[in-house]
RNA sequence: CGGGAUGUAGCGCAGUGGUAGCGCACUUGCUUUGGGAGCAAGGGGUCGUUGGUUCAAAUCCAAUCAUCCCGACCA
């Protein structure tokens, strides 16, 4: 008999603190189902109710049912393990966030609709927490006093709330979910940077301990404000962001869209242009429409796009043959919940119906206010020392040509604006070519800065009896994310395949028995098991061989054992790796020792 | 919020004005038993909700709620 402690540091019992990493099905009962629901679209929805991990309760709202409820788990134990090792101390803050701490940051009015309020029965407001940068800055600033208190880096793992606008994909994109955060706090940038490597380095292991592989890029940091921002990705197709990659892995930069510079080709020195000239276009006004035209390529013509918020009017000029990065333009000038401006806006600021918007002869200037919002005008960077150009006449009907910035219209705000996309010259090498991946973001990283502990009042004393404004990091997992995408990378048409660590049970034990001899070997393998530390389901449903070996494969443990009449005539155990279907007889001991093996081979 | 679709039994679905059905699941019995068993007998639905049209509404009309898909937010 093989006796040996449990090898699974993040077992159920490890987790639970009380120990039973052997299961049976009467007690343990398993929530499969025959039928694919009707609303999955992805795999990892789909497969996840229907092995019967999760069920829906309304949209973007699941329940964890039993082996859901121990993969999640296992997963923020993980977490916690990682996060612990690399100096982080764990808190667990109210989901309740008082609407007082939100207005100190300042972040009550911009949170907008995604952000679940509510008044308690004293009328005061309240939110369920999306996020915690408020709440944990107010916990630091109770008790950090000194700069010797730093750097401290606190984390809880809790339930966080985003009335999305769509919730989709099962657990991918939910209203209610478990998020790991956590905030550092420093005396000085040198030391967040230390925290901020650090926690790289964690993440490097929480998701290489999860069997998932990710892409780490650089990301933008949104409107959570701050400088350096790394994302861990999961590559997919239902993926919801774009990264683009160098295509030399040499070279090795991996970028959200977003946050890409779009690195143009330099404009060929042509002879000035003769003066600019309007021309009647009637009624084409796309670039497309007037290239078709003119027989000039988009790439010759200035492209007008106008973005509105309840404050501002963004006029953008970009070459004709790019997208606008809306994000870029967002960070530049701190848009908030903006749209494609109004035709009546466009009417004020040209003159001329939308289609024939350009840079020379607009109504406003930037800086000036336009039905009491205020214009910004912005240009690409790339328009500056192009010459003859096509652009809107702002007069209904008409074009101008021979258009050159600086001789015929002022640039004054100029910046990146374009999206960055796959053909592009890598910014980093600017040898090669960028190519383009669908990711879900399942963590993020990034240096959040002094905002919150400036707008909240957080400072400590330094070594010379002044006051000092820590510098913050910030540091997010979805867990049900990563359990989501880890499905979404491990499974075939059968079902899932869970990596050892995050498997409900290594062992799905089929009990084919249906004499006492089979069933009393069945029995006694189940406890050495169990007494083996290896943790084991047991499948003793009154059940026909098909059902069980179907299930078996859908919920997808990494091991599975069938104990039956074969078995009691051979003496030997059929034993089926489930990744590859491969299968090997074995006796009872050996059969241990094997799975042990391996799955400590697939551990970290 | 804009555009599209769908709400009928636990799940998946059919049912275009005249007695509410099918498959799976469920209950009971007999047979069967290493890849989703067979036979027999059962139980279960205010047809999302409200109002309207009609002799008669799951079916037609209106409103409303919910869910899903396509676009803007994010772990």
């Amino acid at each position: 008999m093989v006796t040996q402690a449990p090898l699974w540091p993040n077992s159920l019992h490890a987790v639970r603190n009380s120990g039973f990493p052997a299961m049976r099905s009467s007690q343990l009962p398993l929530f499969t189902s025959k039928n694919d629901p009707a609303d999955a679209q992805v795999a990892s929805h789909r497969l996840l109710v229907r092995a019967g991990y999760i069920r829906k309760q309304a949209s973007g709202l699941y329940t964890y049912l039993p082996f859901g409820d121990i993969v999640h788990r296992k997963i923020e134990q993980i977490i916690r393990e990682e996060m612990d090792r690399f100096g982080a101390i764990e808190v667990s803050l109210p989901i309740i966030t008082p609407a007082e701490l939100w207005q100190e940051s300042g972040r009550w009015d911009i949170m907008g609709k995604e952000m679940m309020r509510f008044f308690d029965r004293h009328e005061v407001a309240y939110a369920l927490g999306p996020t915690h940068e408020e709440a944990m800055t107010d916990l630091a600033r109770s008790f950090l006093q000194s700069y010797r208190q730093l750097p401290v880096n606190l984390y809880q793992i809790g339930r966080k709330y985003r009335d999305e606008i769509r919730p989709r994909y099962g657990l991918i994109r939910c209203r209610e979910f478990t998020m790991k955060d956590a905030y550092s706090f420093h005396a000085d940038e040198a030391s967040l940077e230390e925290t901020y490597q650090k926690m790289r380095e964690c993440y490097r292991a929480i998701f290489e301990r999860c069997g998932l592989k990710t892409i780490p890029v650089e990301a933008d940091s949104g409107t959570m404000g701050g400088s350096s921002s790394e994302e861990f990705m999961v590559a997919s197709a239902i993926g919801e962001e774009v990264l683009l990659l160098c295509s030399d892995a040499q070279c090795g930069y991996r970028a959200n869209q977003e946050k890409t510079p779009y690195v143009g080709e330099p404009a060929e020195p042509i002879a000035e242009p003769p003066a600019m000239e309007d021309f009647d276009t009637g009624e084409l006004k796309t670039v497309e429409q007037v290239a078709a035209l003119t027989g000039k390529s988009p790439r010759d013509f200035i492209k007008a796009v106008v973005l509105e918020d309840a404050q501002k009017v963004v006029v953008c000029f970009i070459p004709g043959d790019r997208e606008l990065s809306e994000a870029k333009v967002k960070n530049l000038t701190g848009l908030l919940d903006f749209a494609p401006a109004g035709a009546e806006t466009i009417r004020a600021l040209t003159g001329a119906e939308p289609g024939f918007t350009g840079p020379v002869g607009l109504k406003f200037a930037d800086g000036e206010t336009l039905n009491s919002k205020t214009v910004h005008v912005l240009f690409d960077r790339h328009l500056a020392g192009r010459t003859g150009l096509i652009a809107g006449a702002n007069r209904t009907g008409f074009h101008k040509k021979n258009v050159t910035p600086g001789r015929d219209f002022v640039i004054k705000n100029s910046a990146d604006i374009v999206a960055a996309r796959a053909g592009d010259l890598c910014p980093k090498c600017r040898q090669s070519k960028l190519t383009e991946t669908r990711g879900i973001e399942v963590g993020h990283i990034f240096k959040l800065g002094k905002k919150y502990a400036e707008k909240m009042g957080l400072t400590v004393l330094d070594a010379s009896g002044k006051h000092l404004v820590p510098t913050m990091g910030c540091y997010g997992i979805g867990v049900g994310r990563t359990l989501a995408t880890a499905v979404e990378q491990n499974h075939d048409e059968r079902g899932i395949i869970w990596h050892p660590n995050l498997a409900p049970f290594w062992v799905y034990l089929i009990s084919l028995a249906r004499e006492e001899k089979e069933r009393s070997m069945c029995e006694e393998l189940y406890h050495k098991l169990k007494q083996a530390g290896v943790s084991v389901y047991l499948d003793e449903r009154d059940e026909r061989a098909g059902v069980k070996f179907h299930d078996a494969e859908l919920v997808g443990f990494p091991f599975i054992v069938t104990v039956g009449k074969r078995a009691v005539e051979s003496g030997k155990l059929e034993l089926t790796l489930r990744r590859s279907g491969e299968k090997l007889l074995l006796e009872t001991d050996e059969l241990i020792t094997q799975i042990r093996k391996m799955a400590e081979a697939k551990a970290p």
